[in-house]
DNA sequence: TAGTGATGATTACATATGTAATCGTTATAT
DNA sequence: ATATAACGATTACATATGTAATCATCACTA
């Protein structure tokens, strides 16, 4: 699987929310959480993107009459975890704690996520000791 | 300041490992570091590279004699802190316990990772209680 | 001093990306 | 039954990106 675009992943986590989709659904999901009117995503782009997507291989389709009905072949978790390992082995030599790091001294790290991460340490602690 | 690409980034990275530095000093860093022979970084290439950099403003170069000096314009963390919000709020609604939750699924939290979010939290815990 | 080599500047070019418009076909409304 | 609207397919087009090559200058070398 090639590389997704940014856009691409919008239209694809527009799709995630809710398989098999027409591209209807998907569009009207996309404008539903779209705060600026002057933002619209236009029939047009969406489709040109699900294409994309299925060239890519990041979806596929199925007739339905003259309609596509597109279904996610990619799992979200499994593509968010592989961007993000990208990235933090870009950025952070793979360590995941130097970007958690630059949350807190911008004390971007809100109670629940404080509480998010214990649990998983705590965890992590259990299968590791 | 506009995007900056994953090479662009590449080329930054080896300026912020020592600044100011001259188009020689970045290419032999980055091919230091590279493994691949076959994957060397070209000289033409990082020049243009560098250039994309200066017209996005994200480095600046005095002249010495004939040659270049350069220096960023933007400091690492924030870069590094600017491109991972990003990515957490496209794919994770703004919460970063997802993404170490993602890790940790992997098996890709190491005993110095738990060790160095430890005590981000404790930190946290002592000024937000 | 004429040729060579290093530098930055300019140009190149294929592919990716964002953002649509147009085309051909079919379903639908009058 | 004919005009129109809705689909997907195809085409468009500006800008970004990866990856260099060529050009104009200047410095150094034989």
């Amino acid at each position: 699987m090639t590389e997704i675009s940014k856009a691409e992943f919008e239209v694809l986590d527009a799709l995630w929310q809710q398989a098999p989709a027409s591209a209807n659904d998907i569009i009207a999901r996309l404008n539903k959480t779209t705060r600026d009117e002057s933002n619209l995503w236009h029939d047009k782009t969406v489709k040109t993107l699900l294409n994309r997507l299925v060239k890519k291989q990041a979806i596929s389709f199925k007739k339905q009459q003259r309609y596509y009905i597109y279904s996610p072949l990619i799992e979200r978790d499994a593509y968010t975890l592989k961007e993000s390992k990208s990235l933090i082995e870009r950025m952070f030599s793979g360590k995941v704690a130097p970007l958690v790091a630059g949350f807190a001294k911008q004390n971007d790290l809100k109670k629940d996520d404080i509480e998010a991460l214990k649990s998983l340490i705590s965890d992590w602690e259990k299968n590791n000791d």
